[in-house]
DNA sequence: ATGGTTTTTACTGCGTC
DNA sequence: GACGCGGTAAAAACCAT
């Protein structure tokens, strides 16, 4: 880490097309990384807990805490040795990536090679430790689903902690027999688009109809029904979280976003919003916002990144604009 | 099942490029 | 004439009861 050459601040390659906000926020992370007295770059010394400049050699921090092993490792397998943790554990794998693995490798403790005898023995034995460890119907069960879980997430592009917050409703689910009469892919969307929600990561229930094998309909019943027999919590969906996908997916650029959240901010507190579907709203603000900073899309551009019809985004953008007006007159 | 609310579909007229 | 936009009526979808 701190063994690399000093990094010298440069100013040659930046690019100058970035915008406002981009370059107000690397000012700032600059400043942190920076000398106070020659403003030279600062990098941090492992060995003995301290930041120092690179450039002047002012010594800005003493006593840092060393993250790291207390042991030192000179080749990997001595890091093997001395490592006292494993992989982590996830709520992605079936039994949690705890269940017990025989090794490839035909070597005995010592590192030995087996005799011929020995190595069809253990290959019979990875064989059964296979079958027990998916034998269960309910492990073999949930081996599917996370799988169902994890491609609908990847599609969708949903980070890992959803699936992982899926994973876990999903387990519950099938912890409490909710799944009786229900179809695996079915529950599994529902974990998802619950996870999805809980996590402030929504995506709507047709982008689901999309990637999902099941119809929108079974999904809309199953996830109602998860959702009451868990008690999960699921806010509704704030119509500002789908601001910047929008956003991104019509090439606008941050004015546009701010504008629309505010948009929503003010429809949130004069209370148009209740009962009408988050994702028109959203829609409807980008629109107002692109049309409030001119820039130029079309209702139906809008309409089809958002999947909501233009007549929608027509009503809930008038109201929006009429809250506007009432703001300039009061 | 039913009624009330919201969204969608389909169609129309207006102005602009 | 195609396109974007605004409006309307009727159908469809949704939700709570």
């Amino acid at each position: 880490m701190s063994n690399s050459t000093p990094q010298h601040p440069t100013t040659i390659n930046r690019t100058e097309q970035t915008t406002d906000s981009q370059t107000t926020e690397e000012q700032q992370r600059d400043e942190a990384t920076r000398c106070p007295e020659c403003s030279g770059q600062l990098v941090t010394d492992n060995e003995h807990g301290e930041t120092v400049c690179a450039d002047c050699g002012l010594v800005v921090e003493t006593d840092n805490v060393d993250h790291g092993p207390e042991w030192r490792a000179f080749d990997s397998n001595e890091r093997d040795q001395k490592s006292r943790v494993g992989a982590p554990t996830t709520n992605m794998m079936h039994d949690k990536g705890l269940s017990t693995n025989i090794g490839w490798q035909d070597k005995d403790a010592y590192g030995k090679s087996l005799s011929s005898n020995q190595r069809q023995k253990m290959q019979r034995l990875r064989t059964w430790n296979e079958r027990f460890r998916t034998r269960d119907s309910k492990e073999r069960n949930l081996k599917q689903a996370l799988g169902e879980i994890d491609r609908m997430a990847s599609a969708l592009g949903l980070p890992d902690a959803v699936r992982e917050t899926a994973s876990v409703i999903y387990r519950r689910a099938l912890d409490e027999d909710l799944l009786p009469g229900r179809s695996i892919e079915g529950v599994s969307t529902a974990a998802l688009y619950a996870a999805a929600r809980q996590l402030n990561n929504p995506r709507s229930l047709d982008e689901f109809a999309g990637v999902s094998r099941v119809e929108k309909m079974e999904m809309t019943r199953t996830y109602r029904y998860i959702v009451r027999e868990l008690g999960l919590e699921v806010e509704p969906a704030d119509p500002e979280q789908y601001v910047p996908r929008f956003v991104s997916r019509l090439d606008l650029d941050g004015e546009v976003e701010r504008e629309a959240r505010r948009l929503l901010r003010n429809a949130k507190d004069a209370a148009i919003t209740s009962g009408k579907s988050p994702v028109g709203l959203a829609a409807a603000a980008v629109y107002a916002a692109a049309l409030l900073t001119n820039q130029k899309v079309t209702q139906n551009q809008v309409g089809e990144v958002a999947d909501i019809s233009e007549v929608t985004i027509r009503n809930r953008y008038k109201e929006l604009l009429e809250l506007e007006h009432e703001d300039l007159v009061n």
